[in-house]
This record gives C-alpha cells, sequence and structure tokens, in this order.
DNA sequence: TTTT
DNA sequence: TTTT
C-alpha cells in the first residue's frame, strides 16, 4: 500500500465505544469515529476550538485489539487511507461515505500499553 | 495549524480543471480532484488498480498559483487537514461532504516549477 | 516551510530533561532528545526492540513550553525538519550532527494538556 | 513497522549515481544522497536557499529498481525511518551517521514510471 | 538517556 | 460522539 500517495494521519480522541461486527470468515470489523480537536485565536482575539470528526474502520488483528483496549474517550494516534464509498438508500438515492481505512494504530498515554 | 492531530497527504492528479471562485473580498478559492492511483495484486494474483478520488479545496495565494499552473492531469503533491460540513438540500435533507483544506501544494514533474 | 520536501515525525519518549539555553536576543532554545521504541519479532520468532535516539532542538514559544512541561520519560509527538550541521573539534577535524529542528509539539497522555 | 513513531519523509533530488553493493545472500544494497531544496525570504527580504543532504538506504527488491531507475539529479519521493548507527575509525575513534531506512520509493516526473 |  |  502506497502511503505516500493516500495517507490520513490522526491523533485525537475517540468518540464513543467502537462498534465491533463478526464477518463470515471470522474476521472481525471495528468502526468508531475519531475526534481532532484544535485550538487557535480567531482574528477578534477570541479562543476558538475547531473539532472534526472522522469515521475509521480497521479489520483482523487490529479490529481484536480496538475491542479490547479502546473506549470512549481513549487518546489514539492512527495512520490509514482515506476512501469514499457510495450506498443507495431504500428510496434509491446515492450516499457517499468517506472512512479511512486504518494500517496502524497507538494507544497513548497508557500504562497497559498494547500497540499493534 | 497543527498536523500532527489532522494530517491527509496525496500524491495525485488532478481530475479536471480547477474551479475559481472570487469572494466578495477579493480572495480566491479554488477547488478540485485529486485521484490517486493505486496498483496490488489481489487473492487472485491479478493487477487491480484502485482508483481513490479527493475534494480539495485552497484559498487566496495558492489557489492563484493553483488557477495558473494547474489543469486537468497534472500531478501534484498536496498536504491539508481532513474537514466534514453538512449543507441542507433544498427538500431539506442533511447532506455531508468531506473535504481536503489544503495547506501546501507542489507541482511535480514540472520544469517551469511554480511550487507555493 | 516545506513540509512536503523535509518531514521528520516522531511519537517517542524524552531521554532526559531538556537543555534549556538562553539566547542573546533574550530567546531560549531547548535541546532534547527522544527515544523511538519499535517491538517486532525476528525470524527466529523472538521479540525484538528497536530504539532508535533522535536529537531535536526547538525556538522561541515552543522551547519555552518545553522548559515548562517536558520532562525525562514524558511521551511526546513531534513534528519538524531532518537538518544537519559541521563543526571543527579542537583538533581540527570536522564532525557532522543530524538533529530534527522542531515545528510542533504535542505533549501526549497528559490530563495537564499543553499543547502548543 | 511502525510509521506513527519513527517517519521520515523527503522529496528532492538524487545527488549522484546510487552505489549498490552486492550482499553474500544475493540481496543488493542501495546507498544514495538526496538534497531538498526550500527557498524563503530572509529577515532582509532576500530569496534564500536552504539545501539539506539526506543519506539514503534500501535493501532488496527496491534497491533493484534503484540500480535500474534511479540516477544523478532524478525527483523522487521517499518515506523511511530515521536511524543512526555509530562505528569506530582507524584511530579507534567512534563516529555516527544517520541514515533513513527507505520503506517506499517514488520516481517523480517521469513517463516511465517505475514505482515500486 | 526513554518507554513497554 | 471525544478531549482541553
Amino acid at each position: 500500500m502506497s502511503t505516500l500517495r493516500n495517507k490520513v494521519q490522526l491523533i485525537g480522541n475517540v468518540g464513543q465505544t467502537p462498534e465491533i461486527r463478526n464477518l463470515e470468515s471470522g474476521k472481525k470489523v471495528a468502526s468508531f469515529s475519531i475526534a481532532t480537536n484544535e485550538f487557535y485565536k480567531n482574528s477578534k482575539g477570541e479562543k476558538v476550538q475547531d473539532t472534526q470528526w472522522h469515521n475509521v474502520v480497521t479489520w483482523g488483528k487490529q479490529a481484536e485489539l480496538i475491542e479490547k483496549y479502546v473506549d470512549k474517550g481513549k487518546e489514539v494516534a492512527i495512520r490509514g487511507k482515506l476512501t469514499s464509498r457510495s450506498y443507495e438508500t431504500q428510496s434509491g438515492e446515492k450516499r457517499y461515505v468517506t472512512e479511512i481505512l486504518v494500517n496502524e494504530i497507538l494507544f497513548l498515554g497508557n500504562k497497559e500499553n498494547a500497540d499493534q
């Protein structure tokens, strides 16, 4: 996988308990969201917070680590690939979802560290 | 701007002539899309291409450089921040758009190089 | 500064109390080292640790934050630029030093968070 | 390999024909240097160029690609890991070398593209 | 010289 | 929906 061509990296906090699905193959898939928070002063000198939410998906062994170690509020660093996919709503409309497929995750600020 | 907390980096090709808008302030905004192409072999050993399309937005001086130098097919490297925003359709439905706000752009493979 | 052309990013632990120097201009300079630790299994299946040490330098307001908040063992994320410089030893020999000039630092896993 | 903990990325030009060594195992090793060029204005408003040289090492299949496709002056993008090692001079002194072990390389601005 |  |  080319991480020079398509790379996302986030350091932020997990929004809620990750959702774990079990595939027929026995593999797990973990889906969760990460908030990245930035603080800066606007043109009036007021402190402003810019929070962005990101959809994140991981597979296999990493999904198992996430099921075990990641919970709401935890600080993580992830590296992955930016992807979009489309699906149809029940009324036949096309919708787009942007997700980050994770290649690597670090659990930060943890004594019981469980990095991949 | 924190590029440790929220960073996207792409190396790819511009999909079409960038769309340039002029703000009332005199500033320009350039919007365009970038395709990132990856090639890999699937489990059957067949060569597969995965192309992802990304929405990219830049402001000010960078938008001017893009108006001058960037055209359909050009190879560029960008670094920016992953953002999402929502808007309402005419029928009152909420839609989400994910865009990359560019902090830096390089024009690759160019003799007449015009990096920011 | 082009972080697309020359970028280093580290997540690791500070080796010892940073050294702070005061320039005549009133500016501060902070120098310290960061250990990055990787764990992997070698060809015999044994768990191996690869630790790399990096020299890191920061200026100005960031150096002040480092003086206040960073100490031996703390986990930090940094982004910067890879630089080399040479100097002469007392016996007239040329020596080379490689250092990372920091653009951004995050203090990780911290309740009393003091990010730049 | 953890590219979140220890990552270097460079976009620059190769300094001279890469040096290729053949290991007893049959593997190849390619060593070369990359110049990264930055342009900025100093406090007097003069245009200044800052060129940094970096030592780069690659192994195996990538070294073969480098032998085939890379030559003096070529523009490349690399991603790798920052490492230092020490050796002894003939007079018994310890010397340190900092090198980037490459994980990924792109050959830029090339019609006959030969990315890994 | 850190950390797990 | 997180965090400071």
